[in-house]
RNA sequence: GGGCCUAUAGCUCAGCUUGGUUAGAGCGCUUCCCUGAUAAGGAAGAGGUCGGUGGUUCAAGUCCACCUAGGCCCA
């Protein structure tokens, strides 16, 4: 025993560890199954990067992928990321559940592939090289080139992938990078093109109109993204024109009716090609005062035309349909045409509820519409202005037209009423030109022809949090339009289309196929413009030279066909996607609702007939610590890498996974993240410790025999149930992805074990307690385990230092160990309320003691307790109270009668409302007048008592009715809390008052060991004198005790015999004179 | 303009699914206690019209409606 303490534990360790983490770690432990020594004080962020190097070196990821083969597997899918910019926390916190999950599965026996992957191309990359090159144009482009241009985005996108890897290894992200799917590769091209030739055969790809802002000085569309930073506040004029009903039928109801038409671009009514109503509101037919006869939408009619007005009759809008009316201007030839069409996106808020359709020049105007078969004419030229040969306005721009139009209606007779109207209104961000939403021919995926089949697969599809699924993401599948899937750009995927000059078109799989069509090998050929521009087929159709169509298509089709693009499928390997269809798992942020969610189930329904994911979790964004969004240009940007090298990348993930809700947007900062440092890993981390220390004092290994969980005391059985629990519990919420639960588990099991199990069993560590150390080796076991996917580099610390070595079967890496397994027979639930009981009381305990001023260290003689439940504790648990409290017997405090507490009773409305619902306030009433002792004890008595409440009669009160407070008189400390309540006995005898004087001096030389840097298993001696009685006394009576306590092995009275350098140690309050000196001889 | 989300202590957030009469935790602040692992722990105090209004109900932070403010997405 004594060359066992002999050996130092020194609490005061170096912070840094022999960096090898491996088995063969401490050589003086060499074959040996003990634990390794745990230093208290520990650099995180630098245990992290032994973590790593050992990762490396030992392959765990590899392994972990590789030892799961042939189990199920469990699908995961990595959104790819565009990286031609910086990582940044946002996207540390998707890559933590990217991670979490995965790493989770595993544990629990699946197979779980995880295939990097980047997103290379786009509008974003090339709008970042025109940048660059100080650019203003595709024009700028065209001159330059487009190999070069292409050049310099591919270059672009592979700039910062380093930044991004090198991240997501610092904070543990584990994700194939060799094997990443690259989306400009030629292989996932072709996979893409594939997928296009699928959807065209089903006939669901076809060319068609789409309106969209266009510059018309620059020549070019503008994206959703470029339309948000341009729009500014112009006055436009608004103007309201009288069309002529032509429809007989009509006309002979109401002669003379006119519609009357609002629009705020009077330009646009040159193209008029329909009037849009709204099928469900009411529209008015009435003669104004000065005799014209309107159709407005009735709820109109009075801001309008004021009250002059005489109602001739009301119809809904769908009884309009196809009323035929005499447009405005007859400048331009549109056939089949002018007549009332329905449209539900029509308002009755403003204007007059009938709506002019100009469907060049607007997206909603072009979708009704097209309903119709309606043509779509546009006398506009890409330059901005109306075509030559345009009557009046030929050659001008179409914003300058407006003025010209409108004198035109006035003069016409046609113009009811003509304001100035302020809104915003897009601009060019490059150079402030008014932009025109304009209809230039387009690719479309008619996604509408599937809607059915897209809602049904969200209903099969679990969204976490669910509000998504039928709010936000299905409004999106409700509202679905055509895919606008072409650009007129050039990074992009080729659409894969070739067409000859009779419009016969030829839709091509595969480089293999353009060469078998064309009859030269072209497989080698760089899939991107300009070469594949260049190949040229025979027609299938009538054999005239072909050429590609010039589009490149929208890079979220890229990405939504990652599912089977990332393995080449089916050209290069259809069976690994055999078995990777559809993912268990993908979890983006919510921004990717209609992006990349959306185009994943789209792209999957067309293809495959179902969508490509089962469970997809939706993650809210991060913002800054005052809750703004993090931005370059406000300069609150948290550089990742920087965060984790403060903290430590556990306690980053543990933040975004436990901190307040993963689904909402969430602020972070350093005083968040260092919280989790202190509250939670640190508490685990000196838990682990403490255990190691101890066993190593000890010399216990886990190996040696302990008794069965059953015959140890009621604290070990305890805290086994409790961790049994936890790993079903951690186990059920990270089942439902719900991390921010399990996270809550873990830390509340951390603060159990830290601050009441090794609180309240100290001592038998001390001593070396086998069942003790038993049961937090165990807890402990279990506590890394569930851990290890949240923080999966302490948790491997940990498990290198305690588990590894301690048995030969452990794995070699936690993340290559299985989840633990529950042990149903520890469980108890009654054990479980007993103890929490107990820790009420002790709270009680400790709130009287606070309210009396007598400190903890002095003894007391007796406590009373009332509290439900009392009765059913047994004298283990009970004696756990009193050594916590330090009183010498707790009792309970029933059957009173002699004036000795007061006692008060309250009704227990819960109980109450489920059995008289209406009447419960009644019945409180009545045992709120009732007499509370007799009541209390005629229920402890019989069971129950009888009441009589006022309206409701004689009723039956049960103990569950009423909630009891009972709270002794003078003489005591007493604390309430919720219908229990605990006094103490504050009488102090001198035989109490002389052990207080004991604990005091055992305190002071404890302070006064760990002052002067003795080891916790130094022995010692002690020097005393004093010239007070009570003081010797104590001493007389209490020697033994201090010396155990205090580790004294001479306790000496005479100071004058110290030795020299021995420490002098204060005892408040007392005379005496102590002086205590490492060693064992006097 | 439309849809969704959010609003609880100075700050960060639980609690709301399943309504129950003293609304919790952590951080910060004040005072005290405890300490033979801990950067810890404990007690008390200050700090709340649970965003507002109305409704349902015996009873509303919790359910419903409307409103206000903020955020996100879409026009």
């Amino acid at each position: 025993m004594e060359s066992a303490r002999t050996r130092r534990a020194s609490p005061r360790a170096p912070e840094r560890y022999p960096s090898s983490l491996a088995g063969s770690g401490t050589p003086a432990l060499e074959g040996s199954p003990m634990y390794r020594a745990v230093p208290a004080q520990i650099d995180l962020p630098a245990m992290e990067h032994d973590v790593l190097a050992m990762w490396d070196s030992e392959g765990v990821f590899e392994a972990s992928v590789e030892q799961s083969k042939g189990r199920p597997p469990w699908v995961f899918y990595e959104g790819p990321p565009t990286a031609n910019g910086m990582p940044g926390t946002h996207h540390v916190e998707a890559r933590v559940f990217k991670d979490v999950f995965p790493r989770y599965r595993t544990m629990k026996g699946f197979h779980v592939p995880r295939q990097a992957g980047w997103d290379c191309h786009g509008l974003p990359v090339e709008l970042a090289v025109e940048k660059e090159l100080g650019f203003s144009g595709k024009q700028d482009i065209e001159r330059y080139g487009v190999a070069a241009f292409n050049d310099r985005c591919r270059e672009s996108v592979l700039r910062h992938v380093n930044e991004f890897t090198d991240m997501s290894r610092r904070m543990g992200y584990w994700v194939d990078f060799d094997r990443a799917y690259w989306t400009m590769d030629a292989d996932y091209i072709q996979s893409v093109w594939w997928s296009l030739k699928q959807i065209y055969s089903k006939g669901l790809l076809v060319q068609d109109h789409r309106v969209a802002p266009y510059c018309p000085r620059c020549g070019t569309g503008l994206s959703d993204h470029e339309l948000a930073q341009g729009y500014e506040t112009v006055v436009d004029p608004s103007v309201y024109v009288r069309f002529p009903v032509t429809d007989a039928a009509f006309l002979e109801r109401f002669p003379g009716a006119v519609l009357l038409v609002w629009t705020t671009t009077p330009w646009t009514l040159v193209s008029n090609t329909a009037v849009a109503v709204n099928p469900v509101a009411d529209y008015s037919i009435v003669r104004t005062g000065d005799g014209q006869t309107l159709v407005v939408a009735s709820s109109l009619v009075g801001q309008l035309l004021g009250e002059d007005l005489e109602e001739l009759g009301r119809v809904s809008g769908s009884a309009l349909e196809h009323m035929s009316y005499e447009r405005p201007f007859d400048l331009i030839d549109i056939p089949e045409a002018h007549y009332v069409i329905l449209a539900d996106y029509v308002t009755t808020d403003d204007g007059t509820g009938l709506v002019h359709q100009a469907p060049a020049f607007g997206a909603d105007d072009l979708a009704s519409c097209r309903g119709y078969g309606l043509p779509v004419v546009n006398p506009v030229l890409p330059n901005g202005t109306f075509a030559d040969d345009v009557p009046v306005v030929g050659g001008v721009f179409f914003k300058k037209a407006d003025e010209t139009l409108v004198a035109m209606l006035k003069e016409s007779g046609r113009l009811f009423k003509h304001v100035e109207y302020e809104h915003s209104y897009p601009h060019c961000w490059r150079c402030h030109t008014p932009l025109i939403y304009y209809a230039q021919p387009s690719w479309y995926i008619k996604t509408t022809v599937i809607k059915d089949q897209l809602i049904e697969q969200n209903e099969a599809t679990n969204w976490f949090p669910g509000t998504i699924k039928s709010g936000r993401f299905g409004d999106w599948l409700n509202n679905n339009v055509d895919w606008a899937l072409s650009r007129n750009r050039f990074w992009g995927t080729p659409l894969p289309i070739w067409r000859c000059s009779e419009n016969h078109l030829t839709v091509v799989e595969s480089l293999a196929e353009l060469s078998a069509l064309g009859g030269i090998d072209v497989t080698a050929t760089d899939p991107h413009r300009p070469y594949v521009d260049d190949i040229t087929i025979p027609c299938q159709t009538c054999e005239a030279t072909a050429t590609r169509v010039p589009e490149v298509i929208d890079c979220w089709y890229d990405s939504g066909a990652m599912p089977f693009a990332a393995v080449g499928y089916p050209h290069v390997d259809a069976g690994t996607f055999a078995d990777q269809y559809p993912a268990d798992f993908i979890c983006e942020a919510i921004d990717q609702t209609r992006g990349w969610f959306y185009t994943l189930m789209a792209i999957g329904t067309l293809v495959f007939d179902r969508t490509s994911y089962r469970n997809v979790l939706c993650l809210g964004h991060i913002l800054d610590e005052d809750g703004r969004k993090m931005s370059k240009h406000i300069g609150n940007v948290l550089e990742p890498i920087g965060l984790m090298n403060d903290h430590g990348a556990d306690a980053v993930r543990w933040f975004m996974l436990a901190s307040g809700s993963p689904w909402q947007a969430r602020r972070v900062g350093h005083a968040a993240i260092g919280d989790v440092v202190r509250k939670t890993l640190l508490t685990y981390w000196n838990t682990v410790s403490f255990q190691s220390m101890y066993a190593r004092l000890a010399d216990w290994e886990p190996s040696h025999p302990a008794p069965e969980v059953c015959d140890r005391p009621v604290i070990d059985r305890w805290l086994a149930a409790q961790a049994s629990e936890l790993t079903r519990e951690v186990d059920i919420a990270l089942e439902a992805f719900d991390t921010q639960r399990a996270g809550r588990l873990l830390s509340t099991f951390i603060d159990d074990l830290s601050n009441w199990y090794v609180r309240r069993s100290r001592r038998r560590f001390w001593d070396g307690d086998p069942a003790a150390l038993s049961t937090l080796h165990e807890a402990l076991r279990i506590t890394t385990l569930c851990m290890a996917p949240f923080t999966p580099f302490i948790t491997e610390r940990v498990w290198q230092d305690l588990f590894r070595p301690t048995d030969p079967g452990a794995a070699t890496s936690v993340h290559l160990a299985a989840w633990p397994e529950p042990t149903g027979d520890a469980v108890d639930p009654a054990l479980a309320e007993s103890m929490a009981l107990v820790r009420r009381v002790v709270e009680l305990g400790r709130a009287a003691r606070a309210t009396s001023g007598v400190r903890t260290r002095q003894p007391l003689g007796r406590a009373l307790v009332s509290a439900r439940g009392w009765g059913r504790l047994s004298d283990e648990l009970r004696a756990e109270i009193c050594e916590e409290l330090n009183v010498g017997v707790i009792e309970a405090l029933v059957d009173d009668t002699a004036g000795f507490v007061d006692t008060a009773i309250k009704a227990n409305f819960r109980a109450l409302g489920q059995r008289f619902g209406k009447q419960t306030p009644l019945v409180a009433d009545a045992i709120a007048n009732a007499e509370p002792v007799s009541l209390l004890l005629h229920i402890r008595r019989e069971g129950s008592v009888s009441l009589h409440a006022a309206g409701v009669g004689d009723v039956e009160i049960f103990e569950a009715d009423v909630i009891v407070s009972e709270t002794p008189r003078d003489g005591w400390a007493v604390a309430a809390e919720g219908g229990e309540s605990l006094a103490l006995d504050l009488h102090i005898t001198d035989e109490l008052q002389r052990a207080g004087t004991a604990r005091e001096i055992v305190r002071a030389i404890q302070e006064a060991r760990k002052q002067s840097g003795f080891d916790v298993s130094d022995r010692i001696t002690v020097w005393w004198a004093s010239d007070d009685a009570s003081t010797i006394l104590t001493l007389d009576e209490h020697a033994t005790l201090i010396a155990s306590e205090v580790l004294a092995t001479a306790f000496c009275e005479g100071i004058e015999h110290a030795q020299r350098g021995s420490v002098t140690v204060r005892v408040p309050e007392t005379d005496l004179q102590l002086l205590i000196a490492r060693g064992s001889d006097g």
